[in-house]
DNA sequence: CACAAGTATGCTGCATACAGAATTTTGTTT
DNA sequence: AAACAAAATTCTGTATGCAGCATACTTGTG
């Protein structure tokens, strides 16, 4: 019964990954990653290994591999003797980390108009117009992710794995803040605003420009996210 | 007897923290990082839990645990069903991390000029002297661990938690390279003289120049590194 | 009735046991 | 002698068992 729900959790695994078949041990990260980042799991909630093992029908020794695999990451927290805890982000820290995304970003926009084909800035700006649309429909779930997937796509153009890894280490961190701050209609535009003005640069392959734009988005998600907190 | 081998390295521990008392999974994960990024564990070795644990005085559950950290630290890899493999880092793999690095350090100069207090500054003044001291000495040692006492302290007093643990990992990754990575007395005139500029800008708070003078030391790592890879 | 001490329960941390996959070794055949 | 196949061994991945600590509860006392 448990190995049951276990390869389930295993099918549930989204593997467009090269070769490698997920592992059990992928599937818990990502899905106790999951938990933490769409509030199953809230911020300060301690872990409890037996339930959450038998939750997810996995027994408790892959599970608390899992776990210390996400208190590397920086989402749990270990009290010695009292088990793992969902790390609760403050105000500072969440400052602190767009802080150095805005700084990473924009070196990745940097080096993204220096490597990226043109092939590849097309393949942004698809996901730019499509975005847009989303926008003119006001339709949120939908342009969250077209926005995010802009961000990693530009990461991605970079070129640079070690980049890519400490980004998005740093963004899974903050992946719930953001997907709480609900920002009015007029931030709203404003970041759209944003966008456009970095697509253009990433066509004009303008480093400069385009690293600035970037940084100053983060500083300015700031606003948009800190009376959520 | 595996219990005392364990107790043992718990007290190897440096805890020189706050509050917390070691426990020994952060004593493996410390023990065992140290051992790649000295080189007793070369690239490409294959751990052997049986062995490993043994040699720790470990059992496998506790140091499976302890290697999974590690692998989300990036300083191992796994492939399913062979267990763990200490990552082989590319040429590519250094230099991208070098960027990075720079780019972070340069971010870090900026906010200390801004978020140091002069004591604070007076302290890497003291380790900059000191290191200096053996350079006139030609004593490498000594001289390389100040001088990564330096960067880190200069990490610190950016007072962004974010910033510095991101650092870290990347760090951890590159420092065996480092350690390996000998200049001849031309480059290493000129990584002194680099450490003279930064700290003349920390004591002035001249946040460009600092950033600017970090960022191009660590281009200039590269040079220095990269006929060792 | 409040508070403290002792007790009981439950959970974590570690060790061990077992099943299945991977690798090596050995035997056979060409 | 080389190559292939099959068996045996070794190692990983997972489950379970046990000891010690933390916490909650209960009971006794002021």
């Amino acid at each position: 019964m448990a190995s049951d729900a276990a390869a389930l959790l295993v099918d549930d695994f989204d593997s467009r990954g090269p070769i490698a078949r997920p592992t059990l041990h992928d599937a818990i990260v990502a899905r106790v990653r999951d938990m933490i980042i769409e509030g199953e799991l809230a911020p300060g909630t301690r872990l409890h290994e037996g339930n959450l093992g038998k939750m997810l029908g996995v027994s408790r020794t892959p599970l608390r591999e899992a776990l210390k695999f996400l208190v590397s990451e920086g989402l749990l927290e270990l009290s010695p003797g009292r088990g793992a805890v969902v790390r609760q982000f403050s105000a500072k820290d969440v400052h602190d980390s767009l802080i150095v995304l805005g700084n990473l970003e924009g070196l990745a926009g940097r080096l993204a108009c220096e490597h990226a084909t043109d092939a590849e800035i097309g393949e942004v700006r698809q996901l730019h117009d499509r975005m847009m649309d989303m926008y003119e429909k006001r339709d949120r779930l939908p342009y969250f992710k077209l926005n995010q997937s802009i961000h990693s796509a530009i990461l991605r153009l970079s070129k640079n794995e070690a980049l890519v890894s400490v980004h998005n280490v740093l963004q899974a961190r903050l992946k719930r803040i953001r997907y709480i701050g609900n920002e009015g209609p007029e931030k709203w535009a404003g970041a759209v605003a944003d966008h456009e003005e970095m697509i253009n640069a990433l066509k004009a392959r303008d480093a400069d420009r385009l690293s600035k734009v970037l940084t100053d988005h983060m500083a300015k998600t700031w606003e948009r996210v800190r009376n959520a907190i």
